[in-house]
Order: C-alpha cells, then structure tokens, then sequence
DNA sequence: TATAAGGATTTGCCAAGGCTAACTTTCCAA
DNA sequence: TTGGAAAGTTAGCCTTGGCAAATCCTTATA
C-alpha cells in the first residue's frame, strides 16, 4: 500500500503525537535532514494522512492515525512473535521487527494474531493496537512521577533504545517487576528503588521511560 | 545490504541460469522493460555481481550466486515457516514469503531454520540452501520426461504460479504424492497418470512444471 | 521593540528504479 | 547473402527519498 518510508513517517508521527510534531522533531526522531521532513510532510499532507500548517507543524489526520496504529499493531505483533515464539532476546526483537513490520500481510498479522491468542500487550508491555487500531490505554505513569512507598509494576520498558533496555535487563527491570520508590534524590530527581530486598538507583533519564501502574490497595 | 530490486534480479538470474541469461527473458521475469533490466544488469556488473557480456547475456558470478543463494533460502524457510507453523496454505505462503525474505536478516534465518529442525525442503518439495550456500540437487526428473509405468514420488511443485498450484492442489498432488504414468498421448503429451486407484489426465505444459523422482526397484 | 537564534522551507542537487521511443546488433530464413 | 524480426542498448524522462546551503518565519530576550 504505502512505501516503507511514508509508513516509517506516520509510526513516528504517532509516536510523538497526539498534538502538533514539529519538523525538526520528526526530522531528529528518523535521523534524517530537516529538508528531507518538510518535503515528506508536503507529500502526506497531499495524500490527506496528516494536516500540515506551514511553520508550526503536522498532526496525523483520522485516516493518517489508523494507518500509523497499523503499522504500531504489525511492529508490536512481531516483537510478540519473535519473543515468544523464536526465542529472540528482548533486545534485538525491535529491530528485527522494524524491518519486517513493512513486508507483513494483513492476512499474515490475522494469522500471527491468532497464533499467539491475540495479545494486548507486546514483551516491552505497551499496548497492542487491535485489527482496526482500537487502542485500549490504561493510563501508566511514568516511573519518575510516580508515588512513593507503593508497590508499584512495571508495565512499560522502551523498545528503542538497546543499551537502556539492556541496562534495564541487567537490572532486573522489565514489564511485570514488581518495585517500590524509597526515595528521590533532591536535586537529580534520581530515584532510589527496591527490588524485592535489593536496592537500587535510577537515574531521572531512565526513570521517565520506564511506566509503572500500581495497584490502590482496598 | 542490497535493495529489493538488486535481490530480486539476483534471485531472477539464479532461477533462470546457471548459463548466460538473456536482458528479456530476465525483463519477462521480472515484469519489467528490457531498458530496467539493461540498467540493472550494468549496475550488477559494475558490483561484480554479475558477468555481462554486451549483446549476448549475462551471468552470476560466485559472488552474486552466493547472493542469490541467500535469498532463496530466506525465501523457502520462510515457506516453510509459514507453512508448518502458521498454517498458511501452499497457495499464499509465496507472495508472503517474497515480501519478508529482503528483511530478513542473517540472525533470524538462524532462529528459523533452528526452529524448523534445519528442513532441507520446503513444502514445495525445493531444496533449501544451506546457511553458507550449500545445494544438494537431487536431479530430479519433471513429469512430462519421468518413466511410464514406475512408481513416482512427486519432489517439486512450481511455487510461483497459484493458478497451477492450486489445480494440482485440487488433483491431489502435491510433494509426497506418489503416482504412476499410465500413457503419454501422442499428440499433445498430455499424460494419463493413475493416482492411488485414481486415474487423471495432466496437460504436458503442467506437467513439465511438477518434479518428480523414482526408487529404482533392487 | 528590535534582533538574533533556531525552526521551517525552498532550491538545487544526487542516486535508484522505473518507463517509452529510438537506435543498434544479432541471427535466422528465404 | 541478405533483409527483417527480435533482442539489446541508449537517451531522455519521471518519481521517490535523500542531502546541503540559502533563505524565510517566529519567538524569546535584551
């Protein structure tokens, strides 16, 4: 349908939305020139996948956004897939996924979907955007903002950036570890966590991108 | 690595070589005008992927043999991939197959082959190269040259054409099928084959398009 | 309020892969 | 042996997706 490069636009698009994504950020987010945005810009704006207000940036259009949710639904399938099913570590299934994710059939997504029981979350813990890019969100909060003293579970790690997810790893952080703040550094916003009887320290850097959600006791 | 394209003319080359492969028949293969094919082969040249003589044809060398090589493992892996444990039927696992071979990489080839049991045939009854290009060529005989009389075993089935396929596929044979040649008509070589107790008749252009092989009887 | 910095756009370039139309080579058959 | 058909190539054009450099907006701050 779409080439790989207006899709790899739109998955970034969406990743950086929902408001107005400005051309440098998008620019910097695919690692490519500035130029080279504004004139992709131009062109998913002409095909309607974006509204685009010269100078202040784009926005996904409806028709734009469930072409990206698509896309968001391919990648997170197949890193469920080569997780679970290949056996590929939880740091290289995202680049493997990146590539394959253009080349998947909607009938090979249907016939994964299905294989693995249709899952809502992928190995990272975000969320899978379902066949029509019905996306359930369930409002986790990142680990820098939140609350103190509480049992808190890890329900999102990154997906794109190796060396903190393997830091992460080596920590013993990943969707499902079950922690709680002791306390937040003054000046840094450096967090010092519990890990079952260990403790450790997360930088504010790492902390905002890792989500938790926790539970209210009743 | 390489682009689609230079892959898939790489993999046209393998299919229709090993002698020198003629710019149209290539172009034919390919969809695509005798002046792409003209540009592409000088472009394969100038990487040494090919040897082009002008006016005349052009070949794989070791190195774009090598190549082509490992593309068309990634592509009956993945045949078979799709085949065993997704469950996609002989007649789809093709096209998917020819649009996620160029992203698969070297690692999760790996992983599937592992996964498989390191099949050596996929299910179109091909031979699947080994990692570093291994082939073993069985030489097996198309239907229309087989024995009349003896006990065949059906080794290959074409996997590019899902009209054939899935007429063979209605008729029962498939990689496995064992059948007898019963006559061959004078005219058209048409064939009379007996299938089980069953007996059929398999145009010759179909059946110089289905492999076979035979146990001789010791 | 003026101005400089930084974001956004325009302009002009490149390479890959396509195409058609025109031209050149090869080679078969009369 | 030769003429024409078929195969091969060349030339010129198009689109996509990149880039750098120059220029144009916006906005924050002095």
């Amino acid at each position: 349908m779409y080439s790989v490069a207006v899709e790899d636009y739109l998955k970034s698009l969406w990743k950086l939305g929902p408001n107005n994504v400005g051309t440098k950020q998008l620019a910097d987010n695919l690692r490519v020139s500035k130029a080279s945005a504004t004139k992709m810009i131009l062109r998913l704006a002409e095909k309607e996948l974006v509204d685009h207000i010269p100078y202040k940036g784009a926005s996904l259009t409806k028709k734009g956004e469930l072409e990206a949710l698509s896309i968001v639904r391919k990648h997170r399938l197949l890193e469920t897939f080569l997780s679970q099913t290949l056996g590929l570590g939880r740091e290289e299934i995202h680049d493997e996924a990146e590539k394959l994710e253009h080349a998947l059939s909607k009938n090979l997504e249907m016939a994964i979907a299905e294989y693995l029981g249709n899952p809502t979350r992928d190995p990272h813990g975000h969320p899978i955007p379902g066949p029509n890019g019905e996306l359930y969100n369930e409002s986790d909060l990142p680990l820098c903002d939140s609350p103190i003293n509480m049992s808190l579970t890890v329900m999102q790690v990154p997906d794109d950036d190796p060396s903190i997810l393997s830091w992460l790893e080596n920590n013993g952080i990943h969707p499902g570890t079950e922690l709680k703040i002791i306390s937040r550094d003054k000046f840094d916003g450096g967090l010092n966590v519990k890990i079952g009887a260990i403790k450790k320290r997360i930088s504010s850097s790492i902390a905002s991108l890792v989500k938790i959600s926790f539970e209210v006791e009743n």
